[in-house]
DNA sequence: ATCCCGAGGG
DNA sequence: CCCTCTGGAT
């Protein structure tokens, strides 16, 4: 359901997640923007944790774009096995590697418009590389717990995650996209997790319009 | 709507 | 065993 005011709600709980969690990035562990794509394209349907496991050796197996662009499939398969759905990964981040290499000089682009022309890119990931990797703001990068804390807490009343990242987009101010995804999602992973959300310790469960749903003994 | 596809938790 | 974890392409 959503809230009466959606724009006062975005505004309070960007104001009360903003104290709990000041970080406001990625948990992935990268050094070039590179690096960071290909950290990002692995993390779908995977832990962070996970894939900071797998990077530390596989960028130092990779060193830059040309060595990812000029990689055996079958081995970077191996590399990156216990991440998940690994051949439509590796296809993806060697074809990102060769398009990088020979469309945009080497360079990660920096705007959407380029990023999403980009094998296994879509606008989650457009959106996490432009913000963690240059700072640049285009979008807001709606994953799974963005997407479940928006419809939770009364911001959107969307499924599709493109019509979601519009609600919100229209509900926040530009200053904030950037780090509102990090705001949900590491309230997602800490409180507002998929299976047993904590509402009683949740500093949101006076607005949450979701809240009442969880909390059994009051 | 469905496929890809592995690890970890409950 | 079932669900979930920072999705994208067909």
């Amino acid at each position: 359901m959503l809230v009466e005011n959606p724009k006062k709600q975005a505004l309070e709980i960007i104001k009360r997640l903003s104290v709990i969690y000041p970080e406001a990035k990625t948990a992935l562990n990268f050094t070039t923007p590179f690096e960071m794509l290909v950290a990002t394209i692995l993390s779908a349907q995977s832990t962070d944790k996970m894939i900071n496991k797998i990077t530390p050796a596989l960028f130092k197996k990779y060193p830059g774009v040309q060595a990812f662009a000029d990689a055996s499939l079958a081995e970077l398969e191996q590399d990156i096995k216990s991440s998940g759905f690994f051949h439509n990964k590796a296809l993806n981040i060697i074809g990102a590697a060769r398009a990088v290499v020979s469309r945009f000089g080497g360079d990660v682009p920096r705007n959407m418009a380029d990023m999403l022309t980009l094998p296994g890119v879509g606008r989650k990931t457009a959106n996490v590389v432009l913000h963690n990797a240059f700072g640049l703001v285009e979008g807001i990068a709606v994953d799974t717990h963005v997407k479940r804390l928006a419809g939770r807490l009364g911001l959107s009343t969307n499924t599709d995650p493109v019509k979601i990242e519009q609600d919100l987009m229209a509900l926040i101010p530009r200053s904030e996209w950037g780090n509102f995804s990090y705001y949900l999602i590491d309230h997602g992973r800490a409180v507002c997790d998929a299976k047993k959300p904590r509402c009683p310790e949740c500093v949101l469960n006076d607005i949450c319009p979701s809240a009442f749903l969880f909390i059994k003994v009051k």
